[in-house]
RNA sequence: GGCCUGUUGGUGAAGCGGUCUAACACAUAGCCCUCUCAAGGCUACAUACAUGGGUUCAAAUCCCAUACAGGUCACCA
């Protein structure tokens, strides 16, 4: 009985070779310097925001590279998956405008290197085990769990390295005839890759962050085909996937750097030339005095649709986490304010090599900047989309007085500063909520006058302002200067100047009738520009407001 | 415990042997501007190079230890 017999025992069925996949698979037909990359999530969770990180990079590689960016999905965990999971993967992907240039959704395959969904893949797999056993570099391995986790206990006990390596790989022994005995009896198996590796032994290994780092060689005979579903592990399919899918850089968190070894070995096995590693540090959590990876328990922001439901614009989002990705992205992005992210070359080497706390307070400052940019229009559309999702009834209301809601948007926005007011679309209808009379008559108001309480000097300033003084055709300076005429005429100064140079000759200032009008009809004392805000709402409605007082 | 990675102010960080009495941005505070706010301008702030040894004429930068933090050691990815 030789190795082939075994392979055969195993996979009686599976007639393909790895050398008619290469086949099916060529090399990709791309210029000098193009970058394969690839957005490889596991369905069995919801997209975190470390792994918005990694899509970012795998996205900007490709797209600098004129390279390709495709979308696979490791659903090799049957029992952790989670419904939802991969729809909600694909709609953030198109919400932060990273479509994959490969890519399957049911039965939608886009792309030559398919399929692009691992368990639709089994029969690659099985062809490249097939190849693994045959050459004597995998075996299956009939321990039971109970087993293994006694040797794992008499290893810890013992203070030794735990794993399935050396004399504790216990089926690696087995004979061939034995095997096939078993198999053919129906013993449940997995298949286990049989390392030469010594662990005592060490070699050089290139990340593209962190630079070139001393790792042990791996000695563990990995499991690589489980029993039961019979799928890959993620390490097998790895090998496989990002072998004959031709990803020249895989990008991945730094928690994999322990099992760079096992991958590294693995290419070995086959002859075939490992991926450049980008290997990101994670995004870290300070809670009191202790640090702690970001958790999904405990961190709302842990979650990428926790920004989407804030109404950040998407490209807020991007920009804080190229902050992180580059170093020097800042100081470019200065010197190019209104380029695209992916104009910016990324590089590897400019990313930090230690984990990092990912700064709210930063998100707002760069949404706001961002949110300021854009047109009316623009602010307008993305509210809507928000709304929509979020806000229904605002969704409506700002529906039905479209015009209205933008002229409102657009108070202090077309100037060389604009008003930078809020960060995210859920903060707009608090600060604009009482432009709309569906909102101002519904809502219980509190009028929040500051210096002025006299009810009855409230009320002749906002009555004798509106009757004589108001004219919608007034421009901006000619309106404040009837303010400050009224001012003067109830014994405010005109100029605040005046009035702290003398403050013993004046009630008051021009700043507190304003203040007077602002609240009398916002209810507010805080509001943007409020020549605008009348000409928004008009004479009559001001009267009516005026009369509800 | 083994292996690996990291450690510059509250946060992201620049720095790659002399130009570091350490940039920049965010946050915070104050002042100016101003009818309020949001901005904007100016200024300040933080006793910032984990500690200890080397190497060197010279170290945040190179080397070695220590401490601390994180990752990892599954038929999970």
């Amino acid at each position: 009985m030789t190795n082939k017999d075994l392979a055969n025992a195993i996979f009686p069925n599976i007639t393909k070779t790895i050398e008619d996949y290469e086949k099916m698979y060529p090399e990709r037909k791309l210029a000098e310097g193009a970058n394969v990359t690839r957005f490889a999530p596991s369905p069995t969770g919801f997209m975190h925001i470390g792994n918005l990180l990694s899509a970012t990079i795998d996205y900007i590689i490709a797209r600098n590279t004129n390279g390709v960016f495709f979308l696979r999905n490791e659903d090799t965990d049957t029992a952790r998956t989670v419904e939802g999971a991969v729809e909600a993967i694909n709609h953030i992907l198109k919400h932060y405008h990273m479509l994959p240039d490969e890519y399957q959704y049911k039965d939608e395959i886009v792309g030559e290197y398919g399929p692009y969904i691992q368990s639709e893949r089994k029969e690659i797999y099985h062809a490249f085990v097939k190849h693994l056993i045959e050459i004597g570099r995998a075996y299956p391995c009939f321990c039971t769990k109970e087993e293994l986790e006694a040797t794992h206990n008499i290893q810890e006990k013992n203070k030794l390295r735990p794993g399935y390596h050396g004399r504790y790989a216990k089926c690696r022994n087995l004979s061939i005839d034995e095997a096939i005995e078993k198999i053919n009896a129906g013993v449940e198996y997995t298949i286990r890759f049989k390392s030469m590796g010594n662990f005592d032994k060490k070699f050089m290994f290139d990340d593209l962050v962190k630079g070139r780092i001393e790792l042990p060689e791996n000695d563990e005979d990995f499991v690589i085909m489980k029993s039961g579903d019979l799928l890959p592990t993620y390490h097998f399919a790895h090998l496989v996937d990002d072998h004959l899918m031709h990803t020249t850089h895989v990008v991945r968190g730094e928690e994999w750097l322990p099992s760079v070894p096992k991958h590294i070995e693995l290419f070995q096995a086959f002859g075939f030339k490992a991926p450049k590693y980008i290997q990101y540090p994670l995004i870290l959590k300070k809670e009191g005095n202790t640090v702690r990876k970001i958790s999904k328990r405990k961190d709302p922001e842990f979650f990428v649709s926790y920004y989407e439901e804030k109404g950040y614009p998407y490209e807020a989002v991007i920009e804080s986490l190229m902050t992180i990705i580059n170093s020097n992205y800042e100081e470019w992005r200065l010197a190019h304010p209104d380029a695209s992210y992916l104009e910016f070359t990324f590089s590897p080497k400019k990313m930090s090599s230690s984990g990092c706390f990912y700064d709210l307070d930063k998100l707002d400052n760069i949404s706001k900047n961002i949110l300021s940019k854009k047109t009316k229009d623009e602010v307008y559309d993305g509210l809507l989309d928000w709304s929509e999702k979020y806000d229904k009834d605002f969704c409506d209301l700002i529906k039905k007085y479209a015009d209205y809601t933008k002229n409102i948007l657009n108070i202090e926005r077309e100037q060389k500063k604009p008003r930078k007011d809020y960060a995210m679309y859920s903060e707009i209808k608090n600060k604009i909520w009482y432009m709309f009379d569906e909102l101002y008559d519904t809502k219980e108001k509190s009028y929040e006058y500051q210096s002025i309480t006299d009810k009855s000097e409230i009320k002749s300033l906002v009555s004798e302002y509106l009757e004589k003084y108001y004219d919608e055709s007034d421009d901006k300076d000619t309106w404040f200067n009837k303010i400050k005429e009224l001012a003067s005429l109830h014994g405010y100064a005109k100029e605040v100047k005046a009035y702290k140079e003398n403050p013993g000759d004046y009630k008051g200032h021009v700043g507190d009738v304003a203040t007077v009008l602002r609240v009398a009809i916002t209810t507010q004392s805080m509001t943007p520009d409020l020549y605008e805000i009348m000409r928004l709402l008009g004479k009559d409605r001001m009267l009516k407001r005026l009369q509800n007082l």
